[in-house]
Formats: C-alpha cells, sequence, structure tokens
DNA sequence: AGATATGTGTTGTATAAGCAACGAATCAAC
DNA sequence: GTTGATTCGTTGCTTATACAACACATATCT
C-alpha cells in the first residue's frame, strides 16, 4: 500500500489481467473461466495474480469497478452528479457488462456476481452523492445510496429479462422516471 | 544468459522498447530519438534500458534484426532458403525500415545506420546459406553473404535515390536479376 | 474404490524492474 | 566563458514477478 499503486509494474501487470479476463469472458461463459486460463491468457505467472487479487471473484469486483468509473469519464467522477446522464451511462456499462459475462444461464453463480455487481454500483453511488451533497449526513447518504443501487440493479435484471426487445438505451429513458422520483423527492 | 531468453518479464519489456522505439522513429528522425523518449513512451524506467541494451545503436540493431527475422516468417527461418522471394521480402523490409527512420537527411548518423543494417543482412545471408549448404565451406559462405548483402543494401540505397519514382516491388523485380546471377554462378 | 488429471491457493527463492542519486557529457542561452 | 538544463551511463537498494514445489480439492475414467 505504499507506493504501490504508482508502480509501473503494478499497474501494467493489473491491466494485463483485467484485459486478459474481459477479453475471456467474450468467449465463454464466467464459470468455465480458470485463474489458469486468465494467466495463460495474460503471459503472467499464476502467482503473480494471487499477489494481485483474492480470488476471482476479487477480480470481478475490481475489473467491474475499473469499468464503472473509466464509463464515468475516468478520474474526474468527482464532478460527475447522479443525474439522468450519469444513472444512464452506469446502467448501460452494466448491462453490456452482464451480457459478456453471462453469455448463458449458470444459476449458483449468478447470486455472487449480482451481489458484487449491487455492491460495486453502491460504491459509486455513495462516492458520487457525498461529492454532490458534502454537508449531508453520512447516514442519509449510505441509505440513498443502497437504494439506487439496488434500483437500477433491477432494472438491469428487468432489462435483460426482455432483452433484445429493446435497446437498452430506449429501456434506460423509460425506466429513469422512476428512478429519478425518488432521487427528486429526497433532494427537495 | 540462464534462461533470461524465455523469461516473460524480459520478453515484455524489450517487446515494449523495440515498440516505442519503431512508433517513435516514425515520428522524429533517428538523431531525435533519445533514450529518455523511448523509456518514457514504453513506461519502463531508464535504468531497465541499460539491463537490455548496451545503447541506442544497441537497439537499432536488435530491432532491425527482428523486424527482418519476422518478415521471414519467424521462427521456421531455417526452412527459407536464399531465392528470390527470400531477398525480395528483406529488401523490401529494409527500404520500409529504412524510410521510417531517415523522414529527413542526417549525414554523420548515416553511416552508422547503413553499417548496422549491412551487417544485420550478412548475419541474416550467413544463417540461411547455411541451412541452405551445410557441407559448403564456411569461408565460402561467408564471402557470398558479405556480397549479398552489399548488394542488397546498395540496391536499397539506390532505390531511396529515386524514391517515390518507382514501388519497392517493381524496382526489387527489376535488380533481382543481377543479385541472383551471381548466386546462381556460384551455386552452379 | 482407486487412479489420473486438472485447478486452487500458498510458500521459498532467484531475478528482473523500479527508483533515487551520482558524476560526466552535451547543449543552450546569455 | 560561465551558468543552467538535459541527457547519459552507472550504482545500491527496494520491490514485483517468475518459477518450482507443495497440499488440498474436484472431477473423470476404468
Amino acid at each position: 500500500m505504499t507506493r504501490s499503486k504508482t508502480d509501473p509494474r503494478v499497474l501494467r501487470t493489473r491491466k494485463l489481467i483485467m484485459d486478459s479476463f474481459i477479453q475471456l469472458s467474450e468467449k465463454k461463459e464466467f464459470k468455465d473461466i480458470t485463474i489458469k486460463d486468465i494467466t495463460t491468457e495474460a503471459m503472467i505467472n499464476r502467482a503473480t495474480f494471487y499477489y494481485h487479487f483474492e480470488d476471482i471473484y476479487d477480480l470481478l469486483e475490481k475489473s467491474l469497478s475499473e469499468v464503472l468509473l473509466i464509463k464515468l469519464d475516468g478520474d474526474d467522477y468527482q464532478a460527475k452528479i447522479v443525474d439522468e446522464e450519469t444513472i444512464t451511462s452506469l446502467l448501460l456499462a452494466i448491462t453490456t457488462f452482464q451480457q459478456s459475462l453471462s453469455n448463458r444461464c449458470h444459476r449458483g453463480y449468478e447470486d455472487t456476481i449480482a451481489r458484487i455487481i449491487r455492491e460495486q454500483l453502491e460504491v459509486i453511488f455513495y462516492k458520487l452523492l457525498s461529492n454532490q451533497h458534502p454537508s449531508q449526513e453520512k447516514q442519509g447518504l449510505e441509505v440513498m445510496a443502497a437504494i439506487l443501487s439496488w434500483g437500477i440493479y433491477g432494472a438491469s435484471v428487468e432489462w435483460s429479462r426482455n432483452s433484445e426487445k429493446i435497446t437498452p438505451e430506449a429501456f434506460i429513458h423509460s425506466a429513469i422516471p422512476y428512478i429519478i422520483s425518488g432521487l427528486n423527492g429526497k433532494q427537495a
């Protein structure tokens, strides 16, 4: 934790691993991806994987976090607030991410993946809300972040049920009012 | 030298450096490229550069060697023989390489670059000839490799004189007979 | 059941890569 | 010519990665 976050070797290796993971998950489903697959694809030693990640779920969590933050225009996400645009891009990000992860159905794993996705959403929403309302009390922001994350995730699940029938953008647009309304009510 | 030739870290770093060098030489001319530029572009430490290469000329030499071998279809170049096809691909490789290196004129450096290119050609020709004629005496092969390398390099210089007036392929085709004739005479 | 194989985490050790600092060389500007 | 700023090539030390080996788990096959 000293300055390992800026060490070029760390950045390179993490990127290699995450990219390989994303690439692999476009070819096969999550439950069939092994650590060996990832390290072979990334051309790094298996022990090095465990130097950076707890296990494959930890990798999933951090990769997802990475993807979501990138979708929020990278480092200047502090300037972002929770509005229709932000929610849309987040929802779009997780639907495409879920699509690439779960090519087929795989019960039992879905629960874990769902939890990770929702938890990451909650973390991001809390960050955004904290920047947006610095004076607000912590507990209130946490509640709102929880509600938003569950709501958005639920929306993504609902969308994937009638997948292909409607574009993500159109669905998001129709779902936004329900989410925003609660948001505005709380803010007012 | 123990097993550093298969160590993934070595392969990665060398590739990073060489790719950055090639990329930089497409933007600015050789004499303006500093070690700092390369290491910055490759996002590696400057000390690491000197771990792999003597200096920038050593890098040029090894990059060129790499390019030429790749043009000969990589590792199975042992199956290759010195024929029109091989000579064509080699000549094509060094003309494009020279073009990317010397966007502008820079006397004084050209001599060193010329020597490096020709020496690398000689090494490659000698390897090819050794595989092609295993029974032949060493000295004869060395002479032929020298003649071929000087000839090919001369052809590339001649081509660059009336650059743009004729495509490399067409020029090569017209120059091949002069080179092949000497080759066949020696073989017969 | 037992054998074979493959994946998971972990550990000890060798080595490559990062980093900061140094004196020397090159170059620019004044 | 003197100063200041880069770049060069090198060094000592720290840290990340490679590699081999390990015990354990989970399949798959006979």
